[in-house]
DNA sequence: CTTGACCTTCCCCTGACTGGAACCCCCATA
DNA sequence: TATGGGGGTTCCAGTCAGGGGAAGGTCAAG
C-alpha cells in the first residue's frame, strides 16, 4: 500500500511516516515507480510508534521499545525500566508546571484586569516576594 | 559592566544574554573594545526576563510583557490576558501529562520487571484495551 | 613577555516534526 | 490526445530557546 493509506491506517501524517523512515524506525519496500510500499507489519510498527509517542515516549525510547518488542528473548525488566524512567520525567515536568500554575493563578486573581496600569503581575516579575 | 558580571547578577548564562540581545530583548551599549557594556537597567531587564521565563512565558510573551512594563499608560487587562492565556496553556499541558502518567503508572505496576519476556507494557502498545 | 581568564563573532546542533518548492506518476474525462 | 487533479518523490528551511565549540581579540597579573 502507498503512504496515503498507511497514513490513514496508522493515523500518522505522511510527513511523520517519511521522517520515521529517514531515522530508521520503519523501512518500507519500494515499488518500481519509487513509491513506498508498506506491508501489514510496517503499518503494525507505525501504529505501535503512534501509541508510544502518544504516551510521550521519546523517539529514542520508541526505538528501544521496538527493539525489545521484536526480541522474543527480552527481559520485561528492560521494558519496565524505560517506562519508569519516562514516568519519572513526566512527574518532574508535572511538578514544574504545577509550581508555575500555582504562582500564576495567584497573580492572575490578584490583578484587576481593567484599564488602569496598576498590576501585581508586573510588580512580581520586577520584585518578587 | 561586562557580560560576565551581568550574567552573575541576572543569573542567566552569557549565551542566553547574547541571544536576548540578538532577538532585541536587551540592547546593551558597547565599549570601545567591542565588549558589551551593561547598565543597571539592562540588568534589571535581564532579571525581569529570567523571572518571566521561569514562569514559563514564551519569549514573545516576554517581549509583550516588557513593552507593557515600560508603558506607564498600560491597561492591567492587557497584562492579565497574557497571563491567563499562558495559564490555560499550562493547565492543558498538565492535563495531557496527567493522562500519560495515569496510563503509564498502571502499566508499570502491571509489569513484573523480571527476566521473563511477558510484558503488559509492550502488549498495550501493540493492542491497547 | 607570557599566561590565563575573559570577551567577540560565527556556525552547527538539539527534538520531532511541519511547510513549501519543484518535480514525477497515474487515471479519468473532454 | 491533451489536460486536470490527486496521488507520490526529494530536498531545503523553519520551528523554540538556547548550547557547544572553534578561531581569534583584550586585559590584568606575575
Amino acid at each position: 500500500m502507498n503512504i496515503g493509506e498507511a497514513a490513514r491506517r496508522s493515523e500518522l501524517p505522511p510527513k511523520t511516516i517519511r521522517y520515521y523512515e529517514e531515522i530508521g524506525l520503519v523501512t518500507p519496500a519500494r515499488d518500481t515507480n519509487g513509491y513506498r510500499a508498506f506491508s501489514e507489519s510496517d503499518v503494525h510498527r507505525l501504529v505501535f510508534l503512534g501509541r508510544a509517542r502518544a504516551l510521550g515516549f521519546t523517539i529514542e525510547d520508541c526505538r528501544a521499545l521496538m527493539a525489545l518488542w521484536a526480541d522474543s528473548q527480552r527481559a520485561s525488566a528492560d521494558v519496565r525500566r524505560i517506562a519508569t524512567d519516562h514516568l519519572a520525567r513526566i512527574e518532574a515536568k508535572i511538578a514544574d508546571l504545577r509550581a508555575m500554575q500555582h504562582t500564576l493563578s495567584h497573580l492572575v486573581s490578584a490583578c484587576a484586569g481593567d484599564d488602569r496600569p496598576d498590576c501585581p503581575i508586573l510588580q512580581t516579575l520586577e520584585h518578587p516576594g
